[in-house]
DNA sequence: GCCAAATTCGAACGGCCGTAAGACTTCCCC
DNA sequence: GGGGAAGTCTTACGGCCGTTCGAATTTGGC
């Protein structure tokens, strides 16, 4: 990606600390957003670490230093990420579990899965990129992240468990295969995905209305678990 | 992913030919045939030239001599296949059409677009790998690839065409959207997460029937449709 | 204000990469 | 069977990569 630009080549305010507060303007700190930032937008391997440091107006030594190596900064940049997401899911279950005495509808169950991510999407939230760069890493990531996608499974299965139980008349496996899909269409919400969906459409669809996406995104869903 | 082994290091039956017949072992097809299964398994970038024409038998030079560049390459057999792929699908639409006196119903139309890479998911079909390849270089393509997929919607537009006419009563928007989500779960066939769905469902699915599997996709996404 | 630890810095190393040059061989047409 | 084109081979070039080293600098506790 050398040849291109970035528009801010610096990154002046990150929004994100590594530990705790204060440490906005901390080395550390620089790299992690500032590859965060690359890494979604170019993907893992388009990206050097020449060009974070760059990027993030520090010595190049500095990913090394604070991270170990570049695969081990995608690594803690995916971690943390992930747990940040599907904490976030997991209240909005929990909750939605509370509300209906331990066994909610379909569309609740959804809704937990799919919410939080879709407000992540938001033009204007500062987890924007964190998305993309979530979605990327599923598929682009290092065989680490491939390894713990495909291991740690455990807080899917709380959906799972969850739509078993809201669907007992369902063959088990019919619920996996469905939940399969809705991953699946959450997943295509790459900005490429949404330029060439806008092409087709003429203009005619905005994913800057999440919440118009969510509902869409919801009721599609829904439907197909009620086939 | 030099480091790693490949089962058969030679491809000794390629079932491929580059332009006509009797070139099965041509230095060129054996080329497009070794490029193609290490691109869907590894990724582009985790693929060299070296990795390449050592799989394929041929000395290092040919990648270049044959094909121009490893980009080149790339784009040749994306090309290709994405051809092959669409023929079947428009040869399906168009079957479709005739059959329903011009106007046919949302689900031939979606089997139209979702049947032909489900038969080529198959595990004993021929153009299995050719699928992975695609779904690959979707998401992990060159800048050509990409522009190429955002900026030629023909042959999509003809079934957002057809989904239109089969519903005059959704708005416009509303079906590009539903025809992404559905592109969504078409693009998620990928077999690292079929892995994972095996170990979430620890071995209640199997992507081995795909008649079962574009069955249920079908079904669902129908149903995403009818919503 | 001192000292040790932590951090930042400039510079370079070894390695793999895509590509090209040039010699050599094979093929095919006349 | 001679000659030119097409294909194959060896070799190496220039470049970017991730990482490391040792020196310089900053930081924080006393």
């Amino acid at each position: 990606m050398s040849p291109k630009s970035d528009g801010a080549t610096v990154i002046t305010a990150p929004e994100t600390d590594v530990e705790g507060v204060d440490n906005e303007a901390v080395t550390k700190n620089l790299v992690f957003v500032a590859a965060e930032r690359l890494f979604a937008l170019h993907g893992f391997q388009n990206v050097s670490v020449r060009d974070i440091t760059a990027a993030a107006g520090v010595n190049l030594a500095s990913v090394n230093y604070h991270f170990g190596s570049k695969d081990a900064l995608l690594y803690e940049i995916f971690r943390r990420r992930t747990v940040e997401l599907n904490r976030e899911r997991a209240k909005k279950l929990h909750e939605a579990t509370d509300r209906h005495a331990g066994n909610p509808p379909v569309r609740e169950i959804l809704a937990a899965l799919l919410t939080p991510p879709l407000k992540w999407l938001a033009p204007d939230h500062e987890r924007r990129i964190s998305l993309q760069f979530l979605i990327r890493a599923r598929s682009e990531g290092t065989d680490e992240i491939r390894k713990v996608l495909q291991t740690d499974v455990t807080h899917l299965r709380r959906f799972s468990d969850a739509l078993l139980k809201a669907r007992p008349d369902l063959p088990s496996e019919e619920i996996y295969w469905r939940l399969h899909f809705t991953l699946g269409m959450l997943h295509n919400n790459r900005f490429a995905e949404f330029d060439r969906l806008n092409v087709l459409s003429e203009g005619a669809t905005s994913e800057a209305d999440v919440e118009a996406l969510l509902g869409r995104m919801l009721a599609f869903a829904e439907a197909g678990f009620s086939a």
